[in-house]
DNA sequence: TGTATGAATATTGTTAACAATCATCAAGGC
DNA sequence: GCCTTGATGATTGTTAACAATATTCATACA
């Protein structure tokens, strides 16, 4: 195998989302818009039953409400209560992440973290605030998936998205990569406490 | 409007979702078998298309997983430590869900509530456990869905599954029921700590 | 004998036509 | 004037055929 990040292959259908989703966090699709699944799928160059696909599946992440025989719309934003513990909810599963990873995380898991905070770097630099937030995901994605694999990743998932469509905390660049820094050293250090504590700093 | 209950109509894919899942959970699908889209439309007299969508739905649930081009298969059992996290955060909603509610209890929900431990105890008595396993989480889902509606509970359902497919409790009838009425009659009563107490003992 | 190759088969992914349901709006009755 | 009723059009739900991909198994070769 070459030493080379895999290239990760995404099915038609996971692209659609990816794009769906950057839509609705970015704004383009304000909440309560209502989806057409021909005009979608005219959009997408394919036909209705991909997109379907992709409406149910953003459907279970929260970002659209579906009713039967009527149709997907986007969703709106959840009250500062149910806000809050989506937020309490996605540190605990990050904080048994780091927990979990504690000794774990090998050099090569360091290279990947490294790189992906340079990647962030490069997309603030380039003001690119969409590959921004995904960037940002990624970063977390990684501990996640890498504690508790693709069970722990689908139930996490549901709360970054929802806190994105709920909030956008106002960022500059430095101290969102900060941020992430702040936490990957303390990893490096085997720190646990400290990553915890720059876990709870950044998820807000 | 009537008094009675809404007769809570389910489409045709929900029911076929309902049955999948308690197969699943009963073990009648034991971990890792394959599922084949074919077989599942015939068995239940539809076309694949209806069968995919669940299979979708069940995958985001947690209870199958699925690989392009491959399909899907049972889930297997989490390691004990994410299922410790699947247990925590189960209850952290539940309270989160109690708490809220305090005050907010109108007379229809008690009566709703008793109603659903009727049921119980009648299931119990009759030995009929996949519809006792039913009836307990609706028990709990009236809570989560009074305290949060539809975005909650989509939140809350797969830490639910998961549950029920990684550790079935052994519980007698009586202890079962008591449990529950413990913590109504606490909601009755207005003693929050009292029902989370109870709640706590319930969820585990 | 074990392994690599490739055709045959089975299964999933996609499509477009068809059926069922819902939203709209005009006509008629109170 | 306002509400109910029923036809119309738009949209979602379902189906069966087709395409693409993965698996299986027999065959040939080292």
């Amino acid at each position: 195998m070459s030493g080379s990040r895999a290239p990760k292959i995404l099915s038609v259908k996971d692209q659609i989302a990816e794009q769906m989703r950057s839509d609705i966090i970015s704004g383009d699709l304000a909440p309560n818009t209502k989806l057409n699944e021909k005009e979608l799928a005219e959009r997408f160059g394919l036909s209705r039953g991909p997109i379907r696909d992709v409406i149910l599946q953003l459907t279970k992440e929260g970002l659209l409400v579906s009713k039967n025989n009527v149709g997907a719309s986007v969703n709106s934003v959840l009250d500062p209560s149910l806000q809050k513990l989506m937020i309490s909810l996605r540190r605990n599963i990050e904080v048994f992440a780091i927990e979990q990873l504690k000794e774990k995380l090998t050099e090569k898991d360091f290279a990947a973290l490294e790189k992906i905070l340079f990647d962030l770097q490069s997309a603030f630099e380039r003001e690119d605030f969409t590959e921004v937030t995904k960037i940002d995901i990624s970063f977390h994605n990684y501990l996640v998936h890498k504690a508790g694999g693709d069970d722990l990743v689908n139930i996490w998932y549901p709360f970054v998205m929802r806190m994105r469509l709920n909030y956008k905390r106002i960022t500059s660049g430095v101290e969102c990569v900060n941020e992430h820094e702040t936490i990957l050293n303390a990893l490096r250090a085997g720190d646990t406490a400290k990553a915890v504590k720059g876990l709870k700093a950044n998820i807000r």
